[in-house]
Parts: structure tokens; C-alpha cells; sequence
DNA sequence: TCCTCTGGCACCTTTGAACTGA
DNA sequence: ATCAGTTCAAAGGTGCCAGAGG
């Protein structure tokens, strides 16, 4: 796809580069600061800028004393890291990384109800970046809507696999971006920019030390809604529990979750199926008691004519309605899946359909044997949308059947090189191997 | 004894996918 | 046969807690 273009000396070769900052995400290229000068002035005077989306909410967890839980097989973060760009070229690609940057050089502990200094910090594993999974991306890409770091793991398992950052615990830590022009030509026009939040300070904890904190995690997670429920029971048993200060708020779950709401108003299709679940969950719950079998046979059925999956195409999935679509009439099967919703997008790899895969030409994760690859849309088509070979999607209009990638005319849009979709496709990072050349996706 | 970490638990949300009817 | 809405379960996320270990 992309021909082997050389190298720049102070540009690193990519596995060099995985090992040093401990990346485990596919990424072209990582820019340190001040490499490459740029070989042209930049067209626009404008510098690139970041903003902390859910700055509200991170600065509430700051007033109380941050803490990030840290486990073995990595937890996510609450707040989510989310940013907002501005001031980068429209078509230029950026890769976007995070780092946890440790602040000072003291260990904490938490005692007589506040976090105090214990000593120095102990020497730990250098903190690695976490490659936004989109990356590299244009410009307009990046500045469109937030960038959402929803999937970040934090764990103190040095051993971990990508996609985590490890911390050590009882040390305190802020995040940092990371923004690196890329370029086609194997070094970037512009050298990486990074924004420091100090919002975003937080101590990595194996399990809660402030009990204002925990309660505010309850309060504002809405994974903790069971926890909450739970908290109100014993609360309501016995008052004098209740921790001071931790006023509920009118409203819950600010951050991506929000973004991904933006544009309507009202109830989003995924509350709406919540609340369908949760009623089902008592009746399954009810199952379970009287011995059916808790499994569900519908979903190992195989994949049938009627229902539109041979077992060979990828599916197109639409949130909410389960609907399936075939590739073109007569065209090849189509290798990807894509789901529209309400929220915002997310890549996500399947285990193969077929267990003899590969899935041919028509997926850029051909090269990983035994895996197809899934797009997964919630929201609004986005214009900016790699697919269909530059196919306008921005004029597609909501109509999903006027959509091409639902309506069939997909399939012979990708059966040739699809340059564009490659810069945001990528293999699942356990199975990534670092390509012989620059690259700017697969 | 104290502090930190780990695994299991109950409860919840999210996501994937089949069913159903127009 | 196709399309769109509904239904359901698995997967995964949450904090809490008891116990283990340094």
C-alpha cells in the first residue's frame, strides 16, 4: 500500500520506538519533541490547542483528592480523559497519545483522613503512552468532536499487555497529551505539542482511601448505579454512615458519555434499551431460579440465509434494530460491520466469523489471519468517514438507506486499495506486527 | 500491627444478535 | 424477501469487603 520511504535518522523506526516508550498500540510514528523541524513554515499561524472536555467534573474529583483505581488486569479511568482540539491542519494526519506523567517525587499515604507524603517515590517502569486507537487522522478528524480516551486501562501489572498504562500505586500522576503530525513522507512537517491538565491529578490506589472520593465515583459512574442503590439501602438503615458533603447531583455522568448524547435532547436509544435490560435482567433472574437453562440458544445459532449472514459476509449491523445487510448483489462479501446509534464511534475487532478466514482483499485486516475487522458507529454518519474510496458521505443525509454502507454499494468501494480506511483500521494490538516501512495505518 | 494488594461478590450498563411482525 | 422494531443474554464495568501477605 504505502511504499517503503526512508527514514529520517532522528525519526525512530517504529519497533525501536514500541520498546523505548513502552507503546503497545499500533502508531506510525512517534515524534519526540523538537526532531524533524519542520521543512516548511506552517500555513497557518494558529497553534494547536487542547481543552479538557469534562473539565467541571474532573475539577469536583480534584477538590475531594483524585483517585485512580489500579488493578492487575487494568481498570479503566472515572472521570474519562476527553479532549477537545483545535488549531490543527484540516488534512494533515495526527497521531494523538496520552501519558500518565508522575508529579513529584514522593510516595502518598493516606492517613487522619487526608493524603500526606510518605517518603520518596519508588522507582518504577517508565509510563507508557496509550495511542488514541483512531490514530493517525486528519486534522478536521481530530477537531470535529471531543476525543474521548473512554478505553485507557490503568494497572500496576508491569507485565500487561497494550492498550494499558502502568502506574504504581500510591504515587500521584497527571495526564499529558501528546499530539504528533505525521505525514505520508516518513517525518512529520511540525514537531509533537503536548498539553499538561492539572485537573487530572490523581493517585493510583488499589482500592479507595476517601470515602468522599468513593461516594462521588458512585455518585457520577454510572457503572456504580448497583453500588448506589446498594449505599442508599444501608444508608437508609443506618443514617449516621452517611458521609457529609456528597450532595447528589441533578445530573449523572458527565464526560463521554455526555458527548456521545450531544445533538438530542432526549432519552438516547441506549438509556432507553437500559431500561429494557434492566426489566429483562429480573426475568432472567427469575430463569435462573427455576433451573432453565441460563443460556441462550438463539445466539449460538448459526448464521442462516433468511437472516442475511451466510457466515461469509461481514455484516452491517444498525443499533437498535439488529438489521442486517448484505455486499452489493453479486459483489464480494463484505468484511466489515458497521453500527449506527447514538453515541460516538469506536473501532472494534471480532473473532472471525469464520474460523477458516481470512476474509480476503475486501478487509485492510487481511493480514491477520482469522480476523475481520468492525466499524462501529454511534451517531450521526460522521462526514469525515474513511470509507467508500472518498466517497462524500457527508452527503449522505441520515437516511440510512441512501448510506452506502448500508445500502450495498460498499462492497465495490473497498474491493480496490483503500487508502483512506487504512489510516484508521488497525489489527488488534496483541496480533500487531511493526511494519518494514513508514506507515500511516495498515 | 499496619499497610497494601487481591479475588470474589452483587449489581449495573453496554453490546451483540436473534426474533417478530408489518 | 426485506425492513424495522423488540427482546434477550453475554460481556464487561463498578465499588465493597474479607482475607492474604509483606
Amino acid at each position: 500500500m504505502n511504499s517503503p520511504v526512508p527514514l529520517p535518522q532522528c525519526c525512530l523506526p517504529l519497533p525501536a520506538l514500541r520498546r523505548e516508550m513502552g507503546i503497545h498500540q499500533p502508531v506510525g510514528y512517534y515524534m519526540p519533541p523538537q526532531c524533524c523541524p519542520s521543512p516548511r513554515p506552517p500555513p497557518t499561524p494558529v497553534q494547536p490547542a487542547a481543552q479538557l472536555e469534562n473539565k467541571e467534573l474532573w475539577e469536583r474529583f480534584n477538590s475531594v483528592g483524585t483517585e485512580m483505581i489500579v488493578t492487575k488486569s487494568g481498570r479503566r479511568m472515572f472521570p474519562e480523559f476527553s479532549v477537545s482540539l483545535s488549531g490543527l491542519e484540516p488534512n494533515l494526519p495526527y497521531t494523538v497519545c496520552v501519558q500518565a506523567v508522575p508529579e513529584g517525587d514522593a510516595r502518598y499515604r493516606w492517613r487522619d483522613g487526608a493524603w500526606g507524603k510518605s517518603g520518596r517515590a519508588e522507582p518504577g517502569p517508565p509510563t507508557r503512552l496509550y495511542v488514541h486507537p483512531e490514530s493517525p487522522a486528519p486534522g478536521h478528524r481530530w477537531m470535529e468532536r471531543p476525543i474521548c480516551f473512554s478505553k485507557i486501562r490503568l494497572t500496576n501489572n508491569t507485565l500487561s499487555q497494550g492498550g494499558q498504562i502502568v502506574l504504581q500505586s500510591m504515587h500521584r500522576y497527571s495526564l499529558r497529551l501528546y499530539i504528533t503530525p505525521t505525514s505520508t513522507q516518513g517525518c512529520p512537517p511540525g514537531a509533537t505539542v503536548s498539553f499538561t491538565f492539572p485537573e487530572t491529578s490523581f493517585i493510583a490506589v488499589t482500592s479507595y482511601q476517601n470515602p468522599k472520593l468513593s461516594l462521588l465515583k458512585i455518585e457520577e459512574n454510572p457503572f456504580a448505579k448497583g453500588i448506589k442503590f446498594f449505599k442508599t439501602q444501608q444508608d437508609s438503615l443506618s443514617p449516621q454512615k452517611r458521609v457529609a458533603g456528597s450532595e447528589p447531583e441533578g445530573e449523572s455522568s458527565p464526560g463521554c458519555k455526555r458527548m456521545r448524547e450531544s445533538g438530542d435532547g432526549g432519552e438516547t436509544g441506549s438509556e432507553k434499551r437500559a431500561q429494557e435490560t434492566h426489566r429483562v435482567s429480573g426475568e432472567s433472574a427469575e430463569k435462573g431460579e427455576k433451573g432453565e437453562s441460563p443460556t441462550n440458544e438463539r445466539t449460538k445459532m448459526e448464521p442462516t440465509e433468511k437472516n442475511g449472514n451466510d457466515g461469509r459476509d461481514g455484516r452491517h449491523f444498525l443499533e437498535g434494530t439488529g438489521r442486517s445487510h448484505r455486499g452489493q448483489e453479486g459483489g464480494p462479501p463484505l468484511s466489515m460491520s458497521v453500527h449506527y446509534g447514538s453515541v460516538a464511534q469506536r473501532l472494534a475487532w471480532l473473532p472471525p466469523a469464520v474460523p477458516q478466514g481470512p476474509l480476503g482483499p475486501y478487509s485492510p485486516a487481511a493480514s491477520v489471519p482469522g480476523y475481520r475487522f468492525a466499524i462501529h458507529y454511534y451517531g450521526n454518519i460522521p462526514p469525515f468517514h474513511p470509507g467508500a474510496c472518498g466517497a462524500p458521505l457527508h452527503s449522505l443525509g441520515p437516511n440510512l438507506s441512501a448510506n452506502p454502507w448500508t445500502s450495498g454499494q460498499f462492497g465495490p468501494c473497498v474491493s480496490g486499495p483503500y487508502p483512506q480506511l487504512s489510516q484508521h483500521i488497525l489489527p488488534p494490538p496483541s496480533l500487531y506486527l511493526p511494519p518494514q516501512a513508514p506507515r500511516l495505518g495498515i
